[in-house]
DNA sequence: ATGTCGGAATTATTCCGA
């Protein structure tokens, strides 16, 4: 079973890019962050012309997160209760035994921002609202963009952007009470020592200069974990293709055993 | 040039957020 994450940023502007992308990577269960649309004009179509379900919790011109698969998709929640204000930043569905959660987590701006006190309260809003709902030896995925460095090997210059937005110790303090809370992070388990980015600015040519940072990822309870054969970012898709324009994130590629 | 995008508001140009 293969386990995808991606921010597409922009789902009307990459529909093209993500429908070669599936057929190439044939993922069995994507979360997807920063669609940017409306659930009413989510392309259902699109995906069930490949074989794919949709279940999308989404607004105008921001956020927005949704789930493709192949399996039946049962939506258990949309949304982190209390941060609805937020935006649409989280929806969970239970699919084929798995409850898999796909977040777009606040950016927070900078440390100086109002959005930096109201993103760690985010994350305060997230682990609460897990540790309420999941039983850590239930099989359970949370995925996607966490606007969150977790350690210096993710970034690719902690020396320069330490105590920086998505390199505080607040931020990490956050993610770190996700894992503690029984969820892994699959690409770190699987590539202790390995320098990977997912994010690259679009900006001063940052993908060429591998300046990037590695931002999405997945997690897994432990009998996820038990299951992982392999995980990746899918960096080839982070590159121009036939013309099109990619996102500035790249897909993480998760394969499971069963 | 903090150098590029996507999308909204408004009509090809500017703003905002990332």
């Amino acid at each position: 079973m293969r386990v995808a994450t991606w921010n597409l940023n922009g789902l009307r502007a990459r529909l093209d890019f993500l429908l070669s992308w599936i057929e190439s990577r044939k993922p069995d269960l994507v979360g997807l962050q920063e669609h940017t649309m409306t659930d009413d004009l989510f392309p259902h179509d699109a995906f069930a012309a490949l074989g794919y379900r949709a279940a999308s919790h989404g607004q105008k011109a921001w956020n927005g997160i949704a789930i493709l698969s192949r399996a039946p998709i049962e939506v258990t929640q949309r949304g982190l209760p209390g941060q609805e204000e937020f935006g649409a930043r989280l929806l969970t569905a239970t699919v084929s035994g798995i409850s898999f959660t796909t977040v777009y987590a606040p950016n927070g701006k900078n440390v100086g921002h109002e959005d930096f006190p109201r993103k760690l309260a985010w994350f305060d809003a997230l682990a609460a609202h897990l540790e309420r709902t999941h039983e850590p030896s239930r099989p359970a995925i949370l995925c996607g963009d966490f606007n969150i460095c977790p350690g210096p090997l993710d970034s690719w210059n902690e020396e320069a952007l330490s105590g920086t937005i998505f390199h505080t110790d607040e931020e990490r303090e956050r993610y770190r009470r996700l894992i503690d809370g029984g969820l892994r992070d699959l690409f770190r388990e699987r590539h202790p020592d390995k320098r990977a980015f997912s994010w690259w600015d679009y900006r001063g040519g940052a993908f060429h200069r591998k300046q990037g940072l590695r931002i999405d990822v997945v997690l897994g309870s432990a009998p996820i974990m038990k299951r992982v054969r392999d995980v990746e970012i899918d960096r080839d898709y982070r590159k121009k293709r036939d013309g099109l324009t990619p996102s500035d994130h790249a897909p993480v590629l998760v394969d499971l055993d069963g």
